[in-house]
DNA sequence: GAGTGGTCTAGACCACTGT
DNA sequence: CAGTGGTCTAGACCACTCC
């Protein structure tokens, strides 16, 4: 049996599919909709509630309830690690140029904002236990948020970096200095650590009430978490947290295989 | 300002975090909720949703609700690749001993069962452009389905391979021979493919009606889904699309970086 | 201040489970 | 068939946006 709300939403979703409601296009108000479907106000609400979690609606207290742009999904990609490290020996000029979220997002450099927060912290149990070192050790934690004008933040990163790896290059606490240009491989370069392996652990979830503030997007809306954790040989030197808006972003990852040995 | 729906989940919540309600107990059913937090069925209900969405919960209709288990979260390693290509030259008594799923899940070979159902079908658009092959080209789809015992699917797997390829080896043809020991880059070794590369695509997002009713969650339950796309070479030889429950997923990515040229 | 979406209520009826 | 959760209603009040 097909529920009234889900018939409703159908219907809906038709018309935006169909182009009689264009991206933009604001949808009329819920007493008016509901008079045009028969239904109570709580299951016109329940149906829009469906659209708006597929990404089609957006609703705007106060405002009224509007077509979503289809979400330009930012595309990830493990090969942004090697790229990335590729530049470290280049020129500053050269490392500038370009950085890993353009490459991401295929936005342009002057349409890109930054919001960049440092903080010195002592390692929480989790992060200790990331890097296998002591809780309370010294840490600088890096929050990166990062827009599109015009845009909510298409995600968040949280990096933890030792005090005692970056305590030689001062400009590495300075927050001021971001983005740096060649991304953290170029910084941890400066002080002496060549990153040699990066893991990467994800997951998806609900938002967290701070995430949710922070993206712009509804408690507990979908995202994806990322963990990406940079090695130096058999030493972590970053743990970085990330994390979007699941219908944001799509991560794509590259696995190479040895050639089989004694064939041909 | 928080809502009366929200603080009605949190109480509850703090008894399952507490303890006072243990895994598989049955809460009190809604109307007693009602009364002893003061609120109508339809906020209760709402309260509910929240905990259900976080896993905390599940409802069954006619019965109760009851305090879930806390979800064994899979972790599904990108190393399971060359682990399993490495087994491609061995006897099958040892290619057979472990699978990849047992690696993943760390259960035990006797407590996992497999659903597998083949398909010769011709390739949809999708599956086409995957393959850069034309639309309607013969393909076999392989349909996965795998659970521990006692437990609803912890996930499904759909794969395509092109019929011109694994003709040669009719075995590839019969459902009846899986689980196959050493998995599909075995399987196409024995047609005399090698994979040499494998890309992974990610997405978060809410489940089909199909995919719903097939891993037993609610419609629109948020899933990770995974396109592995095996090449040989240059030439796309699989395309796989998995479909977990987010919840009980963890994915893991290695990137093993180059050693910078021109220094020590 | 008029109009929008957000929350909440008290009650009804239905579908499903278990005995 | 008694009791559970699932859906739906008609109305109320509130918070927010925009003029």
């Amino acid at each position: 049996m097909t529920t009234k709300f889900e018939a409703c939403a159908s219907r809906i979703r038709a018309l935006i599919d169909s182009g009689r409601l264009q991206v933009g296009d604001q949808l009329p108000t819920e007493p008016v909709l509901c008079e045009e479907h028969g239904v109570s106000r709580m299951t016109l609400r329940r149906a829009i509630d469906v659209l708006e979690a597929e990404g089609r609606v957006v609703r705007r207290h106060g405002a009224g309830t509007f077509v979503a742009d289809p979400p330009r999904r930012l595309v990830r990609d493990s090969r942004r690690y090697a790229w990335e490290k590729n530049r470290v020996l280049l020129p500053e000029a050269d490392r500038a140029a370009r950085g890993s979220t353009e490459v991401d997002t295929g936005a342009e450099r002057h349409n890109l904002r930054w919001h960049a927060w440092f903080e010195e912290v002592l390692a929480d149990n989790d992060i200790a236990a990331a890097f296998d070192v002591d809780e309370g050790e010294p840490m600088v934690r890096r929050t990166y948020l990062s827009r599109e004008v015009g845009s909510p933040p298409f995600g968040r990163a949280i990096s933890h970096l030792r005090i005692a790896d970056v305590r030689t290059n001062p400009a590495l606490l300075d927050a001021e200095r971001e983005p740096w240009p060649g991304g953290t491989q170029h910084q941890l370069w400066t002080v002496g650590i060549e990153v040699t392996r990066i893991d990467d652990q994800i997951k998806a979830r609900t938002a967290t009430t701070a995430e949710a503030q922070a993206l712009q997007i509804r408690d507990n809306a979908p995202v994806i978490a990322l963990r990406k954790v940079s090695w130096s040989d058999d030493r972590v030197v970053e743990v970085a947290d990330n994390v979007w808006p699941a219908s944001n972003i799509e991560l794509r990852f590259t696995t190479h295989l040895e050639p089989l040995k004694g064939t041909d």
